[in-house]
DNA sequence: CATGCGCGTTTCGCCAAGCGGAACATGCGT
DNA sequence: ACGCATGTTCCGCTTGGCGAAACGCGCATG
C-alpha cells in the first residue's frame, strides 16, 4: 500500500493526523504560523485543523500565547492504550503457564459498561473446550470473571452492580442477591471465584481477580472446563493456581 | 464553545477521531462492523476512516482476523508527548531553585535537527537579563546548552556536528574544531560546559546534560547571565549546581 | 506616535472529494 | 447448498473542505 495510493484515505483526516503528530512531537508549544510553515500548508487549512483537534480534545489552544499543545483526550487515550497493552502483556506469559499446566482454555476481561468483556483467551489443545471469543461480553454475576471483581470491589460499586436485574443465563444462575453476597464473600478469602454452569451449560469455570495498586479490580483471569474435566480437587488446585498468577500479575503492574 | 458550533470544524476528522477513540480504549482488536454498530456510521463511512487511520500509521489493519488496533505512530507520538511532558515536569522545580539562588535566567533545551531547541524557560527577576524564547533555535556549538549535549555525545556523532560549518554569532564564536573539542572534554570533567559571549555579544552561559538511563544527552539546563553578573566564582559555583540539578533530573527519569 | 509587518481570524465562491446507498465478493454456519 | 453477516467496490450527488483575499490586532521600529 505505500507504493500504490489508497482511494479510500480521506485527505483532511491524513493531514489533520500529520498536524497532531507534529504538535504532539514538537518539545514545546506550537503556533498557528510555525504549523503552516512547516506543514506546507495555507494558514486557514492550518487553522481548521487545529480547531478541530482541539475541539476533539487531542490538542488545547493556549489563548494567551496563541499556542496550541497536546490536549487531554490524546493524552487519555494514550493511557488507556498503554495500560492495556501492558496488562495483555503482562498477564499473557502467565495465561500460557496456565493453559500449559492444565490444558483448559485460560482468559483475560475487564469489566466495562457493567459487563465482563474478553480481552485475550488462550485456548486448550482439546476438541472438547469452552470457547469465548475476544469482545464477547458476558454479565458479571454468571461469570468467574465477573465474581472475580465483584469480589473485590467496594461495598457501594458492587452492590450497585448487584441491584441490576440479574439476567438468567442457565437455570443454574445464581439471582439472590444474599446469596451470591454469601459467595463473593467466600472467593474474596479463597482468592478465587467459581461458577459452575450458571452462565453456560457444561462449562465450570474459576478466575482470579487482577489489582491496581490500590487494591482496585482492573481486570480478572479465569479457567474454563467442561465441568466432568473440573472435579473438586482440580477446580481447588486451578483456584489456587489463578490467585498465584493473578497476584503476580498485579504486583507488577504495580511495579511501574 | 460546548454550546456553540464551532464553524471551523472539519467534520471528516472530528469523526475519525471518534474512530480513533474507540478504537484505542477498547481492549481487543475492533472490527469494521463494531465501529459501524458503536458509532452509528454508515460501514463505507468506517471502512474509510479505518483505511485513513491504518495508511497514517495510528492504526494497525490485522488482515487475517480483518480487526483493527493501535498503531506505531500513534504509540510513538504518545510516548514522545509523555517524555517531553515529564522531562518538563521534573526539570521544572530544579530550574525554579537555580533562578531562586542565582536570580538569573535558567532554560531548557533538547537537540533537535542539529540545532538546539528551547523549551521551557524561567526568567530572572531583573531588568537586565538575557532572554531566549521558547521555540528558538540556536546552534551545539556556541551555545552551553548545545555544548553540554555535545560533551556528553558519543565520539562519532560528536565529529559529525562538527564537521558541519560552525557559523560565527559573534566575534568570539569557536569555531576551530580542536579547539572545541578540547573545551568539551574539559567540560565532561567539569561536569557541565560554558559559553562566553560566544552565541550573543554580552551574555555568559552555563549548562549541564540530563541523560538517559544509558548515559546518552536528551536535554539540557543552562543559567544565563550578563557577562558582568558572572565573576569566575560566581561562573564555578552555577557550573556546579547546574551539574547537581541535571544529575538529578537524570535520576529521576531513570526511575521510571 | 505613526506605520508597517506578521500573525490569527473571517469571508466567500468554487469544485472536487467525501458521502452513503446499492451492489458485489467472501466466508462461515446451519 | 443456501442464507446471512461482514468487508469491499462502485457510482452519482451535494455540500463542505479548500484557499485566496480581506480584515483585525498587536508589536516593533523609525
Amino acid at each position: 500500500m505505500s507504493d500504490k495510493h489508497n482511494p479510500y484515505v480521506v485527505a483532511p483526516v491524513r493531514k489533520a493526523l500529520s498536524v497532531l503528530e507534529l504538535v504532539a512531537e514538537r518539545a514545546h508549544d506550537v503556533s498557528l504560523a510555525t504549523v503552516t510553515r512547516e506543514l506546507k500548508i495555507p494558514k486557514t487549512t492550518s487553522f481548521r485543523y487545529l480547531q478541530t483537534l482541539t475541539e476533539a480534545g487531542f490538542l488545547i489552544h493556549d489563548l494567551v500565547n496563541d499556542k496550541y499543545s497536546v490536549g487531554p483526550r490524546f493524552r487519555a487515550i494514550a493511557k488507556a492504550d498503554t495500560s492495556l497493552h501492558r496488562l495483555r502483556k503482562l498477564a499473557r506469559p502467565h495465561m500460557h503457564a496456565l493453559v500449559a499446566e492444565f490444558n483448559e482454555t485460560v482468559n483475560l476481561g475487564l469489566m466495562f459498561d457493567g459487563n465482563i468483556s474478553y480481552v485475550d483467551i488462550i485456548e486448550a489443545n482439546q476438541s472438547l473446550r469452552i470457547q469465548g471469543r475476544v469482545g464477547d461480553r458476558h454479565p458479571l454475576h454468571s461469570t468467574a470473571l465477573g465474581k472475580a471483581i465483584l469480589a473485590h470491589l467496594p461495598d457501594a460499586q458492587r452492590k450497585l452492580h448487584l441491584a441490576r436485574p440479574l439476567a438468567l443465563r442457565t437455570s443454574r444462575t445464581l439471582t439472590d442477591v444474599e446469596t451470591l453476597e454469601r459467595q463473593l464473600r467466600q472467593s474474596l478469602k479463597l482468592g478465587y471465584a467459581t461458577e459452575t454452569e450458571e452462565n453456560d451449560d457444561g462449562a465450570t469455570c474459576v478466575g482470579a481477580a487482577v489489582l491496581d495498586d490500590i487494591g482496585y479490580p482492573i481486570a480478572a483471569i479465569s479457567l474454563s472446563a467442561p465441568r466432568h474435566r473440573m472435579p473438586r480437587e482440580t477446580l481447588a488446585k486451578a483456584g489456587a493456581r489463578l490467585a498465584a498468577a493473578a497476584h503476580q500479575i498485579s504486583a507488577q503492574i504495580a511495579a511501574a
